[in-house]
DNA sequence: GATGAATGAGTCTTCATTCAT
DNA sequence: GATGAATGAAGACTCATTCAT
């Protein structure tokens, strides 16, 4: 489905609206996001009717983005320990590859204006990381609690860990590795 | 004399700033604040010079009362586990029962105008949990990471189980000890 | 393409800041000044990035209203009395009939926030009167004082004039004949 | 006639506006001046009722001073050119030893608030100078031009010669009389 | 469709003045 | 009479959004 105007357009909007708002938080202007992205104030509202609008769309690529990142080649046969840790490390290396994406996603996160669709849109993709969620419960691999409280943990010591992993960056794989450890024994069942 | 600043105001200020701040974030108007707390625009002004200041002057308080709750009657000779559920209780009870104040703080937490000041004050009342950890990890009983790097899980954690306590309130006790379990599975040695 | 940021526009600023500063000082608001132009408050910071800005623009640009109106036909090769006399004249006929923009020019002169580049762009255009000054101490025609003193000097009984032309202005010329046998008197060296 | 209230309270205001509006100018706070003066800020309201009404009291305060300096010794027997040289010599030296009360001078003297009243009290006490111009006019000493442009041009070289006196400290006299020699040509006969 | 000048509500902050103590 | 906290009307400046070109 061809969008009128270009994509090109867009892209470099939403690719400038992530530096600006990795750099700036969401305070940022929109004039900075457009300067960045080397088109007029105006153009950016022909492509996005408001700032929110903005933000919502940028939530949504980046959690598309990311989503590509994590679940291409997820081995949906390997073990739960396997694909757990091939989400993982995706995610680990792909917030290290593109800091900005992820700083800029942390912010719209936390932010108020997300709309329900948006946030909807966001978890859609990830929906095998439940399925093998909802396996490893069943199969008495993870301990018996709430899907939703899993994923907030895994999601929790993965930023946490992301952000070691940048601070010192010649320990990134000892800090990778202690980040996953520390998950796999807080979540598995002891045998 | 005249009236002399009243500690009474100031308090209403900090209080009106940290309810503002929690529902509309840092970026919320300083006017907002001063209605909140039933003073004139200027009065603000006479407690705190500049908003910057303010933020900083709330951090601060929060920390304490956080620190206040968290360590009074600190078991300093219990078990490192016993030591531990200590913090691990005494926070999340406090941010249950102080939801504005800790929404408040996370905000100024990643803020970027905190000074070195108000960070170092901020840390200090909390040193005997490092002692502990240290202690912990001397002791074998955790396991052989970076203090920093417990600290960070520590409370990741904690807040991620503290956000599926307000949610789910009639299941509080259960997510307070299942994210403590994962805590403690996760950061200890196995004997 | 967008209306490109209109000449007319920043004129009509720089007059009505003229105007506005010349009556109430360069304490006047600046939503004083936009008003007065006709625009809205945010236009006049499309045009001058701050107030302090404006206020150097408009230094620049009366002063090189009146070197224009100086030093056009300077008699270069006249005697040193015709060529003081034609500046004499110009500068008086000047401010009379601009008025406003030589008490503008007056309160921004001793006015604190002109920069040195403006400062020398301001003197720039009247170089020749100061080689005219400098010939004429050579010559011995003027008595044999700093440069700058005599131009101070010139410049005092100038305004002093000029105000008496204001204020009684059908003996104008007698003033203005008046303050040039004092300053000529004062200068020069009697044979 | 007893002040209520301390004169010496209202000396230190006055002496501290003096020294306020000197270095920040008109604009600067009221609160400044009543710091500076080591009284409440509300203090100052008891002795002036607003900030204009302080600005007119100074002006005048200064004018006294200023004429008491000038004024004593007159020597009212004394040649043209004497008595002349007598108030340029005190003008001068006041301001060079008084140089903050001068520049508050200035200020207020191109202000636009004065009142009629206060520009009348500041004039009166140099009548005498009018005196003495009027009989150098009618003694064919001075030439005949109107005495408020004598007064003005005096009044004009003065300023610029005690300018020159201060940048220079080292040349003072020599300033000081060639601004007294200029201003001699300029305003008498040549016989 | 692209542009960027124009807009004006909203922001933080200052300050003369008042008035309870 | 002295105090200084309280006030709120400005003030300079920013910025999302519109719209003429």
């Amino acid at each position: 489905m061809a969008r009128s105007k270009s994509e090109d357009k867009r892209n470099a909007i939403l690719s400038a609206a992530t530096e600006v708002f990795a750099e700036r938080g969401l305070g940022a202007a929109t004039s900075a996001i457009s300067s960045a992205a080397g088109v007029a104030e105006g153009t950016l509202f022909n492509y996005f009717k408001t700032k929110d609008d903005l933000v919502n769309a940028l939530y949504r690529a980046i959690k598309l983005e990311l989503a590509d990142a994590m679940m291409s080649d997820f081995p949906r046969r390997a073990s739960i320990r396997n694909r757990l840790q091939h989400v993982w490390n995706r995610y680990l290396t792909w917030g290290i590859k593109n800091q900005k994406q992820q700083r800029a996603l942390q912010q719209m996160t936390v932010w108020g204006g997300l709309t329900e669709e948006s946030r909807r849109a966001g978890v859609a993709p990830f929906l095998e990381i439940e399925t093998m969620a909802r396996d490893a419960v069943e199969q008495h691999v993870f301990l018996d609690r709430p899907l939703d409280f899993i994923a907030a943990t895994v999601s929790a010591l993965a930023d946490t860990t992301m952000e070691f992993m940048r601070r010192d960056p010649r320990q990134a794989e000892m800090h990778r590795s202690n980040g996953f450890e520390t998950l796999w024994a807080g979540i598995t069942r002891k045998k």
